[in-house]
DNA sequence: CGACCGGTTGAGCATAATCAAAACTTGTGG
DNA sequence: CCACAAGTTTTGATTATGCTCAACCGGTCG
């Protein structure tokens, strides 16, 4: 938990794992099929070179820092594979998640020169690096480039305010509640029909550390859910939706009893 | 707490009270003094009759709805004057104050058709309201408007995450010390010197609600905090901070003892 | 004056935290 | 393939922080 003091770029520990992708070449933003997901998108295929040369694209195992919390915010982060946490910490070590950047979500963003929040990979995760001067570049050059990263931010924005709800008003059962159906995804099988699916990278402690409990207090949650038949457990990383309708009257205190 | 579903642009509880400033003509923006605080610093003096045209200045009783929770979203406002509580609610009435927008702050941005949150004043307050149309012409053909936009919907989010650490991981004692502060202002007067002033316009409710507690817990701890003598009050909507050292520590764990 | 509203204080309780230990997973090496 | 170790998750017992319910205070307004 201790937070090593970073002079430059980027952290050492980082540094020298970092892999450059094998299409990290002019073609590569072209050839990206998340670009429709990202702000990517927000530029024409013809200028997509300059993009690819803006950025550089870097595989990174899960654990790895992306953002130090509180060093200079040099670099930008677009998430093309896997999941980042973001999160504030306090001096005595306590933790606060304030969200997990998935598949085409841009992070780092900052008015500040230095950062105010930490970004760590959660697993295996790819991202496109820019630096502050290549984005403020896009930013001049692009309006819609800049305008589409205005709605990423009013969107995390959004987000945000919802979680605050969550941590300010909700109980430990309808946070946990709050979290599968927001990380729910429905997957349409031919075999067993629809399909809904939460898949939970992360450890017990990401999400206690993202909900404000314990991991004590989210397993017993998670085990009481199952106990009742709401959902079921495939392994740790993985849990079943079985009753859709019940979660969601959970997820804003209307108890079925 | 029960919220009326709204068809027209404005509550009619508002169009009732809205009041047009006396100085509502194209000079307005010109002469507004806190022009250099807020978005509208983006756009240059000879333009300014353009922003002027493009919203109208409202003076707004206490108690005022600028923004009914999930209403459709055709109005943003920029706070010329006093405080406006923003807010999310739960079915059952629980709510949870996301964050007060003083003057200079700009209110409004969704990317959904529909505004995820409530708004209301606390006090008397003074806000320039502008359309959707007009917004997204101003945002188009200012591209310095958009930027700052960007710049103020960033800091919201880092101010987002740091009371999320605040719901999420912060005790009751701690929680009060950090609102305290954050509203702190500092004024230096002949006689008395420096003084440390909290201002709070808000009800005791409305601090509840923000921090997530209740209200008889934040009169308890505000009590606790004036008898260690850490802060004197003044009247209840008026708060002096006496240990300042002590209170910042108080804000992140590290209790003094 | 009495009702009302916002705030304060007190007593008892409940939810989630803490402390502790067992069960299960995962990775490593014989 | 099994044994073992380390790490993660689950479960149990107890405690504490902040909530609920309730009474009271002080100012304001009709």
């Amino acid at each position: 938990m201790a937070l090593e003091p970073q002079t430059q770029n980027t952290p050492t520990h980082m540094r020298r794992r970092l892999v450059l992708s094998a299409g990290d070449d002019i073609s590569r933003c072209l050839l990206c099929d998340i670009r429709e997901h990202s702000v990517c998108n927000a530029i024409n295929d013809k200028e997509l070179a300059i993009l690819a040369h803006a950025s550089k694209s870097l595989s990174l195992p899960p654990g790895t820092t992306l953002v130090e919390e509180g060093s200079p915010a040099t670099a930008f982060f677009n998430v093309t594979a896997g999941t980042v946490k973001l999160f504030k910490s306090l001096p005595d070590g306590r933790r606060q998640i304030t969200g997990f950047a998935d598949v085409g979500h841009f992070l780092g963003l900052t008015n500040s020169s230095t950062y105010s929040f930490g970004a760590e990979t959660v697993d295996t995760v790819r991202v496109c690096r820019f630096s502050r001067a290549e984005l403020e570049n896009l930013l001049t050059d692009y309006p819609l480039f800049e305008r589409r990263l205005l709605a990423e931010v009013t969107d995390e924005l959004a987000q945000a305010q919802e979680q605050m709800l969550l941590l300010g008003r909700k109980t430990a059962r309808e946070r946990v509640a709050s979290f599968l159906l927001a990380r729910m995804v429905v997957h349409s099988t031919p075999e067993q029909g629809e399909e809904a699916i939460v898949s939970l990278p992360m450890t017990r402690v990401d999400i206690a550390d993202y909900l404000g409990l314990t991991i004590e207090t989210v397993s017993r949650t998670i085990s009481a859910l199952r106990r009742e038949g709401l959902i079921a457990g495939t392994d740790h990383h993985g849990i079943r939706i079985l009753a859709l309708q019940k979660l969601q009257a959970l997820t804003s205190g209307q108890e079925y009893s």
